[in-house]
DNA sequence: ATGGTTGAACCTCAA
């Protein structure tokens, strides 16, 4: 069957509950990923979603970070965090298979860390992440399974994918060991579904087309944005992708998110 | 313009 699924920072799931729940009812993913959920599990309003009809996979910590899946199919095989990483750190990965009629689908939510500055060790252990997070798709890529890992990556891998590429060459986020990583990621055979749907403009400027708006300096006004949260699919899920839309009219609200949704659609697997 | 805003939880940190 053909389904679609929903990618979204929504900076603390309390808060942004009210619009979730009313897009979530108007696009009805049926998988949907989730970062910066900033609750404990116990703390998630999972009775409202749940009303929704989605099966819950949580990881989650106080304050900070938090990841989780919502599935209107079974989920099964429920990972939390990266093989290796200490079972105290980070909320930031989470995997599971949604169980569609006659097909299995691998997800995976993941929110990068954001590396603060260059001078702070927050970026050193942004990089070491990324590396970590390579390894590990790498290694689920060998599955040869439709594999779709959604999720706040922190980087913009292109220079279409930030407003002022020769400005920003270097800040956090844009930075050429950040792109590097993403790339690495990227060139393991992994597709960012939104380009293979909307190809970058030529030249080096920036594509107009960003995921994440800066609270500060009506940045959203100006559409001085990043395009730093995606879809990467591995080769069946890139051959069944038949849309990826950025959901900017959420970033537009009263009391957005800093981050638009993703949607993406896939195809019926006997489809051709 | 090295500013600006938001969320969670505490009076500051992370983004």
């Amino acid at each position: 069957m053909a389904f679609r699924t929903g990618i979204w920072n929504v900076n603390s799931v309390k808060a942004r509950l009210p619009h979730l729940l009313d897009w979530l009812k108007r696009d009805m993913p049926e998988i949907v990923l989730l970062q910066e959920t900033k609750c404990t599990d116990d703390a998630f309003p999972a009775m409202e979603l749940e009303e929704l009809g989605y099966n819950l996979a949580l990881h989650g910590e106080k304050s900070y970070n938090g990841v989780a899946i919502l599935s209107k199919f079974p989920l099964e095989d429920v990972r939390r965090g990266l093989p290796g990483e200490d079972q105290f750190g980070h909320a930031r990965y989470i995997e599971a298979v949604a169980n569609l009629p006659g097909r299995a689908v691998r997800v995976a939510s993941v929110y990068v860390p954001n590396g603060q500055n260059l001078d702070s060790d927050k970026f050193p252990y942004k990089l070491h992440f990324l590396e970590r997070l390579g390894a590990h798709l790498l290694a689920l890529l060998a599955y040869e399974e439709m594999l779709i890992v959604g999720g706040d990556y922190n980087v913009a891998p292109y220079p279409a994918d930030v407003y002022d590429p020769a400005r920003l060459d270097g800040n956090v986020c844009y930075h050429p060991e950040e792109r590097a990583r993403i790339r690495a990621i990227l060139h393991l055979g992994f597709y960012d579904g939104f380009r293979l749907i909307n190809p970058p403009p030529e030249g080096t400027h920036g594509g107009g087309e960003y995921t994440f708006w800066d609270y500060r300096a009506a940045s959203f006004e100006a559409n001085r944005g990043w395009r730093i949260d995606y879809p990467l699919l591995s080769p069946q899920a890139a051959d069944a992708l038949r849309d990826c839309v950025i959901v900017k009219t959420l970033r537009g609200l009263d009391k957005p998110s800093d981050h638009a949704p993703l949607l993406a659609s896939f195809a019926d697997a006997r489809e051709g």
